[in-house]
DNA sequence: AACCAGGACGTGA
DNA sequence: TCACGTCATGGT
């Protein structure tokens, strides 16, 4: 089978084995009234999610905060955030460092993680989400990277999930499990990888959303570093 | 009680 | 270019 016929195959698998992920999960919604809601981030079949720009930062925010960090801290640091209405462009630009920083503690790196997110919300004051949206992808991903503390997963995971233009996402899990199934080397770069995937699937945006989502769901349970439970199958072809 | 998690940056060779 | 050190909390 060829490395490309593998590649949709994979996803055909872990679609049947997980079902629809509803990517990007978001720890909270803003709904007309301006209160925030709970919400799990399963969203079958509303392709048109975010809607409004809060739940688009929120997104990015998020997109930051995980770096190499686990999503339950993330959550936790998000929904810090929200308490201290940090979760809005004013609101991170002007929030004390420290404040800003204390309240992301739980994601780790929380300097660092500081000073991106302010970097962030300049970059956003200056092209809003509605600019971004009409600008072509590698236009966009290139202003992304030109952020410090955007790098290309961080400024994929945004352009996937916040600005809804399709561009491959290849994280720890993707790189881990390809290699692993040795359709790829053992340390592959990452633009490599992004091209694989987007030389061998149809360029359609929810089959990149989900692809992601998916990899990282059956990453999480297979292919961590030093797998714990009593899983330690492969489902994947 | 080490080990690891949905990376990115700065540095030196 | 590229390998390596740094950043840090919380779950297992």
């Amino acid at each position: 089978m060829t490395p490309r016929k593998r590649i949709e195959t994979i996803y055909l698998t872990l679609l049947k084995t997980y079902g629809p992920q509803g990517w990007w999960p978001i720890s909270f919604r803003r709904d007309r009234s301006g209160k925030h809601e709970g919400d799990g981030g399963y969203h079958p079949g509303d392709y048109r999610y975010p809607h409004h720009d809060s739940q688009k930062l929120e997104i990015c925010i998020g997109a930051v905060l995980t770096q190499n960090t686990n999503w339950n801290n993330v959550l936790s640091a998000l929904a810090s955030l929200a308490g201290t209405g940090a979760i809005s462009l004013n609101g991170l630009l002007e929030a004390e460092k420290e404040q800003l920083a204390l309240a992301i503690k739980s994601a780790g790196y929380y300097n660092q993680k500081a000073r991106y997110l302010r970097n962030l919300a300049r970059f956003l004051q200056k092209y809003s989400f509605e600019k971004l949206e009409r600008l072509p992808r590698e236009s966009v991903r290139d202003l992304l990277l030109n952020v410090k503390g955007i790098g290309p997963e961080t400024a994929d995971c945004i352009l996937l999930y916040a600005l809804k233009k399709s561009s491959f996402v290849v994280d720890t899990y993707t790189k881990r499990i390809l290699s692993r199934l040795g359709i790829i080397s053992s340390n592959p770069d990452y633009d490599s990888v992004q091209r694989l995937f987007e030389s061998s699937l149809a360029n359609d945006l929810h089959l990149f959303q989900e692809y992601h989502a998916l990899l990282v769901r059956h990453g999480k349970k297979f292919y961590r570093k030093k797998p714990y439970g009593d899983q330690d199958r492969l489902l994947v072809p």
